[in-house]
DNA sequence: ATATTTACCGAAAACGGTTTCGTGTTGATA
DNA sequence: TATCAACACGAAACCGTTTTCGGTAAATAT
């Protein structure tokens, strides 16, 4: 027994390296299965077993494979294996844009919780066109991946059509959906409470002193801005505070239109700004400062995202945190659960975070 | 033949829906060759050519086989398009952090072309760490990705070990290095030319009649930081004025560290400064204003990376751009090029992008 | 009428694994 | 000595494609 154990190593190697002389140089191809299988002169299934420490095979066996898939640097190919499993390990990210802090830290959180669990993080860019969202789902959705963590294109939301998700919803693909959601798709759901986030942040403002108080967001259609909105109009109802409509100012988009901005400080009256993202309130601290107004006391600002902009801003932004990578993380769980889950019992949730307002220096403190 | 043909696809609706009764209310899975093959029933070799309008097949049966699949929505399953033609269309990015302007800039850039040529991308974040780049490279390597586009961690440019991307590239892997190379592997590289950066930024500064200028850089490990100062010290010779050390903070890495650039300010004396990045610029210069300091008359600032803060930031701090998108594409093109040539010609080749100055309100115009 | 194309189609191998099932050998038991 | 587990391993199916290689029938040429 011995003896063959040695004889066979040397046959081996000649064997081995003759096989692949052609290219031996400069290539040392991935090893497979078949080729393990060939040089020690047992069988795929041997090999395949023995790898797996499976009791069927002898001590022996199991030790001579084993060595030899170390000493070779054996993987197995992640495409046969998916194959085969009918599972990638792969997870799906579409999101409208990659550049907005708020995403990226979400990703971050996705990525993180993914990869300890043995996935990896295919991202695809909707760059809020539904057209792209519908392409690169589909792109996915032929075996790529094992289910979808995604945010809607504002596009989509604009449309509301949503077949692109129904479709992939009812071929068995799980879908975890986060903070730009449509409640049109059952599915598992996360999201930041944007109202209360609004909420408290208005409410933040009265409790300062400040009665005229401004919002810029966006058009409704965007379901966070929307809901922040709502928050915003109900923190002024509830200390009975109007709601002025010449103070809130909705663009089309999250997109920067620094003239319509300007216009509306030159033709708004306002002690306090609640912005639904921090390039608006920073971009907006600069107007007011170019005003020589000073903040907060004279004008106070609250943004949405506790981005690098907030932190490092002039005067500091106070600002509504998100908890992007939170989220991020949680819908990672949720979806690589829904993956993993044997069972078909159909039951969706929808998670709430709590936002939280980060002080800084655009509020009196 | 008519008759046929309306017989078999009334057939067909009664057999196709009862072999998946089972589920059908709920789900309604993916169709496969087999399906339609077994439908229509043809071979599956038949099918496959009909669906490539392979002129091997008839007119006849090539209509009925794409009506039918157009009928039920028929995509090739990626999977095993990927195992028979060992191209899986994929491309892995690994990139020491996400939250970083720069590099979202460059993901969008790569996403962009990627997907334009009908690749996805798998974003795997290192965190800077050595160890985290290895496993995420080895996870990918087994097949899931045609080739890998990367930027090193710090801990990897601090270690100087490079095994894992020489295995990668032994086995036939195509990569392209982007920002923080290495020239110890052979590969395509695509890097801004910093030390020009440094050059230009310097110079700048020098010909705004600053002469006491600082430099808030890391240390020298990281390529790309050591490229930006050397370009500062040659601006300054050229120049003719001495470099004076204490005039020059290295901090360890490029996380952001208040207290030390705090202490830098103390303890300097500078009428301007350029930063290798936009973070340390605009913290700076917020403790320029604390001090009563006028920006940018009495001290200037110049910073790396053209992001949102440097946009937004009060002054607007003027900065190298770096082109993160640009570099994205290129890379990109690269890569896929060598994915899809068939010659294994192996010449690798370094493109340098030439950065530029974004002028605004941190310098004198 | 026979030989040769041509048009159409199917069987089977291959990609690289996993897994079920069967089988030959061995040693223990009756 | 016949019987039977236990043990160790291999054959083969399978995942869903692609592609080569034949093969059959009709159509054409001889």
């Amino acid at each position: 027994m011995l003896k063959k154990s040695v004889r066979y190593s040397s046959v081996f190697c000649f064997v081995y390296f003759g096989s692949y002389l052609f290219n031996f140089i400069t290539l040392k191809p991935k090893i497979t299965l078949k080729d393990i299988a060939r040089e020690l002169e047992v069988s795929i299934s041997t090999v395949s077993k023995a790898l797996k420490n499976s009791e069927e095979i002898s001590r022996d066996t199991k030790e001579k494979v084993q060595a030899f898939a170390r000493l070779y640097n054996y993987k197995p190919n992640n495409i046969a294996v998916s194959l085969k499993n009918k599972r990638t390990k792969n997870i799906g990210v579409v999101i409208p844009d990659i550049v907005h802090h708020f995403f990226t830290t979400v990703i971050r959180g996705i990525e993180k919780y993914a990869n300890a669990k043995g996935y990896n993080v295919i991202v695809c860019l909707s760059e809020e066109s539904f057209d792209k969202e519908v392409i690169n789902m589909e792109m996915l959705a032929n075996g790529s991946i094992d289910g979808f963590i995604m945010s809607l294109s504002s596009e989509t939301q604009a449309k509301g059509d949503y077949n692109h998700l129904k479709e992939v919803t009812e071929q068995g693909i799980p879908v975890v959906l986060f903070d730009r959601i449509t409640h049109e798709i059952d599915c598992d759901k996360v999201v930041i409470d944007d109202k209360l986030g609004g909420y408290l942040a208005t409410k933040k403002l009265i409790e300062q002193g400040k009665q005229r108080i401004a919002l810029i967001a966006t058009d409704d259609y965007l379901s966070v801005s929307k809901a922040r909105s709502q928050g915003y109009t109900k923190a002024l109802l509830d200390h009975g505070i109007p709601v002025e409509p010449s103070r809130i100012l909705k663009l089309p988009t999250m997109e920067m239109d620094e003239d319509r901005i300007r216009d509306f400080f030159e033709t708004s009256d306002m002690d306090a700004v609640l912005c639904v993202n921090e390039i608006f309130a920073v971009y907006s601290m600069g107007l007011a400062l170019e005003k020589g107004l000073k903040i907060p006391e004279d004008i106070a600002f609250i943004g949405f995202t506790d981005g690098l902009l907030s932190k490092y801003a002039h005067p500091s932004l106070t600002v509504v945190a998100q908890h992007g990578e939170r989220m991020g993380e949680i819908s990672a769980q949720m979806l690589i659960e829904k993956v993993e889950s044997e069972n078909e019992e159909e039951t969706f949730q929808t998670k709430i975070l709590e936002p939280t307002l980060v002080l800084r220096n655009s509020t009196i403190n």
